[in-house]
DNA sequence: ATAGGGTTAG
């Protein structure tokens, strides 16, 4: 009985539900048609008719046929987990014998996943004796590489080898893949340079593996020696080093790839023309990458979504977000959590919180739950946007959270000044076993700056050791600041000369760390090697450099790095740079000619800038300026008299104690508070702070006897109290008595309690140290013979033997 | 090809 299907349409087959049960060879036909029109559902159904009939038995020659075939089938149509299952159901025996089905069906699974089962598979073959040829290694390579599983892949590599096969070009390619993107270039570059013949393949298998680390040297060298050679470059090296040039800011280079993607007419191709806009974008030619943007004819979500980094990448985040509503109402299909981290960045960067919370409600929208990595980027939103209350709740909300969400907290605490709560979170972050990264030290190390934990700071820089993180510029810097702001300077000049690559950030770092610590010759020399290895300085730079000579009595210095800074740097100086000379000047005694200066300035004089020449006067006792610079606050206009702190402080400075008293009513009344003098320091680890007439400590007692038998000795050496930087109007006995337990001198008595006696006391503070405290602590070291350290806002103060290393203008 | 976290001053 014929089979009653036309073999030319097998569509039809799904009309038969019952098929002639004994004509396997009809069945044979069948398949092959399936198989050259890649139609599964009537392979299916085939199937299933199959394993019903009575005859079927897997002894039956033309039955192993028949589920070869299937077999075939299910591969074609991008079915490894089918094909597999039907190819089980052939005897071991007969299976052995299928060399040429093992192969595809690995195959198939290095395609489509799941990769693990074309490992097993793999193993499986070896074992029951069938021999991988050039065409199972390739593509078992190919599922270690996916799954970055370097134990097998290099066990496989050993069988390559034993069998011979290590000239292959394919299999070689899919090695120097495997060891590429398991972050092991050596073995990767070794491969590469064994292989006999090399192809564009093969080129950009290596060129993508130095690619992914960002070395643009080494991608650049690989890009010539392929066309030394004849090997010429295609659009898939192009796609594969355009990210590189983007980031190492290399603006030429891609301007080069740009050509030559014209030349060949594939410049508008989507992925050429999104890789040359996204590169664009990230050198800051946003000219460019416009252009490319609105010249491709086709564009896909990726390409709307670089353009849109683009914006941000360059200062146009409006523009940025203006794309993303374009993007909506052309209908690009459904939105990526790529794009949406990417317009969320956008928001976070306007702190534009309303549009924020919005798209935060259209992804809550969108999703049933949110992508982790939307998810992070909102949390960090929340955080640059000031309130960290909202951050913290949708930290604690968030069902799953990783590295990254706590590395976002961390730097969300640091940037709205909570340096403790910084370090709490990393603490609640190691409890929970999650693996701290590059972003968490990033987030860690400026809190350690800022109380100072020393000992914080070793761990980080240890750890970053071990994990390879000081090979990243970004992380030396902030080691570079964590150690001069802890008072290890010289530590801090080690990480820098260490730094195999430097940018502008790690010269600013270590400029101004010098000149925290009143060493501004060598900030000077900074400055000046700067030069010699082509560095460009940046208005951040002059801030460091002006303050550092500021600090070090530089007077000539000073006024000449500012002449220059707009004479032959062209940089334009800012109110800032103008209140480093007041200083300057105001420091080292020349309040006239600072007075001057201030009536010359291009600039409007702001409250700080008066402020400084104020500090200036007390110093200096120079009481008649007083009056006149408080007018000129005052006449500034009410936003800057908001300052009552300040202005509480001129009044008492003075002797107005009743308009001194006033202010602080008014502004007690407005609900302004204060923020108290603070000062901590570490002891094992453990940071202890203080306010002033703290007894809250336990060792509140010991403490107040420690300075009471301080201040007995003091006063045997000549000490006296200094009752003007007392700003109430209180008895002198009782201003003695405030000055004695300012929190600087508790926590430097806690030191000397608590410390080593061959150890630095080192102290940090939260606000300018106070006159009396810095005479004091002159007198505390010759007593103890200790050295104090001091850190205030601005400085460090290096007490020892009766002196301190800024020379008294504190 | 796009992407979450990040450094200096005030």
């Amino acid at each position: 009985m014929p089979c009653p299907i036309p073999k030319k349409s097998v569509n039809a087959v799904q009309s038969y539900k019952q098929i002639p049960s004994y004509h396997f060879n009809d069945y044979l036909h069948l398949l092959e048609d399936c198989i050259s029109s890649k139609s599964l559902t009537p392979g299916k159904l085939i199937h299933q008719n199959l394993l019903k009939n009575p005859n079927f038995n897997t002894k039956n020659k033309s039955c192993i046929t028949l589920l070869d075939k299937l077999s075939k089938l299910f591969i074609t149509c991008s079915k490894p987990e089918l094909a597999h299952k039907t190819f089980n159901s052939i005897p071991s025996p007969e299976r052995q014998k299928k060399g040429i089905l093992w192969n595809q069906l690995i195959r198939s699974y290095a395609w489509e996943g799941p990769f693990e089962n074309a490992i097993h598979l793999y193993y499986e073959m070896v074992d029951i004796g069938v021999k991988p040829t050039k065409f199972t290694y390739p593509f078992v390579l190919k599922a270690c590489a996916a799954l970055q599983d370097i134990d097998n892949g290099v066990k496989i590599h050993d069988h390559v080898k034993r069998d011979g096969l290590a000239s292959d070009v394919y299999i070689s390619t899919a090695l120097v893949d495997l060891y590429v993107k398991c972050g092991c270039l050596l073995e990767a570059r070794q491969v590469f340079d064994e292989m006999p013949e090399r192809d564009v393949v093969a080129w950009n298998a290596m060129i993508s593996g130095f690619s992914i680390h960002g070395m643009y040297g080494d991608v650049i060298h690989l890009l010539l020696e392929m066309q030394e050679v004849g090997v010429s470059p295609n659009s898939s090296t192009f796609v594969t080093i355009l990210p590189v040039i983007g980031e190492a800011n290399e603006v030429i280079a891609g301007k080069a790839v740009h050509g030559l993607s014209v030349r060949r007419g594939i410049d508008s191709d989507v992925m050429m023309g999104t890789g040359l806009l996204d590169m664009y974008g990230k050198c800051g030619w946003l000219v460019y990458a416009r252009r490319i943007f609105h010249a491709m004819t086709f564009r896909n979500e990726v390409t709307w979504s670089a353009m849109i980094g683009a914006c941000i990448a360059c200062d146009c985040t409006q523009e940025g977000l203006e794309l993303f509503e374009q993007m909506r109402v052309e209908d690009v299909g459904s939105l990526s959590p790529v794009t949406l981290a990417t317009v969320i960045r956008g928001t976070a960067k306007l702190i534009d919180l309303k549009v924020g919370k919005q798209i935060h409600g259209y992804t809550v929208k969108l999703g049933s739950n949110l992508v982790l990595m939307v998810a992070n980027t909102l949390l960090s939103m929340y955080a640059k946007c000031g309130i960290l209350d909202d951050a913290t709740k949708f930290f604690e909300e968030m069902s799953f959270k990783d590295s990254v969400s706590y590395s976002a907290l961390i730097s969300g605490c640091i940037q709205n000044g909570s340096a403790e709560e910084a370090l709490q979170i990393f603490r609640a972050m190691q409890l929970s076993a999650v693996e701290p990264i590059l972003a968490t030290m990033m987030g860690l190390l400026p809190a350690c700056s800022h109380v100072a934990a020393l000992r914080h700071g070793y761990s980080c820089h240890a750890y970053s050791i071990v994990r390879g993180f000081t090979a990243d510029v970004s992380l030396c810097n902030a080691l570079i600041d964590m150690y001069s702001k802890c008072g290890k300077i010289d530590v801090a000049r080690v990480v820098f000369d260490k730094m195999h690559k430097k940018d502008l950030v790690s010269w600013n770092a270590m400029i101004i760390g010098y000149g925290i610590h009143g060493l501004g010759v060598e900030a000077i020399s900074v400055f000046q090697n700067m030069q010699v290895v082509g560095q460009n300085p940046d208005e951040v730079t002059f801030i460091g450099l002006l303050s550092a000579c500021s600090h070090s009595g530089l007077v000539a210095e000073g006024k000449h790095w500012f002449q220059s800074m707009s004479q032959e740097f062209s940089i334009k100086p800012r109110i800032d740079h103008y209140l480093c000379i007041v200083d300057l000047l105001g420091r080292n005694g020349l309040l006239d000619e600072a007075f001057n200066f201030i009536q010359g300035m291009p600039l409007k004089p702001d409250v700080r800038i008066w402020n400084a020449l104020l500090s200036a006067c007390r110093v200096y006792k120079k009481i008649e300026l007083v009056e006149e610079i408080s007018n000129k606050i005052q006449s500034l206009g009410p936003e800057s008299t908001g300052n009552f702190v300040l202005l509480s402080n001129i009044y008492s400075t003075v002797g107005r104690w009743d308009d001194a008293a006033d202010v602080r009513v008014m502004q007690k009344g407005l609900g302004f508070r204060k923020s108290p003098g603070s000062s901590w320091i570490e002891v094992n680890g453990v940071i202890h702070a203080f306010v002033g007439g703290d007894r809250s400590h336990s060792q509140s007692a010991k403490i107040n006897e420690k300075l009471l038998q301080l201040q007995a000795e003091m006063k045997k050496l000549g000490y006296m109290a200094e009752p003007d930087f007392v700003y109430q109007d209180v008895e002198d006995e009782e201003k003695e008595h405030i000055l004695l337990y300012h929190s600087e001198k508790l926590a430097v008595a806690f030191g000397l309690l608590n410390l080593d006696e061959e150890k630095a006391i080192f102290v940090t503070k939260n606000l300018r140290v106070c006159g009396d405290c810095h005479t004091a602590l002159k007198f505390m070291t010759l007593i103890t013979k200790r050295q104090i350290i001091l850190r205030d806002t601005v400085r460090f103060h290096h007490f020892s033997e009766g002196r301190c290393s800024c020379g008294d203008f504190w």
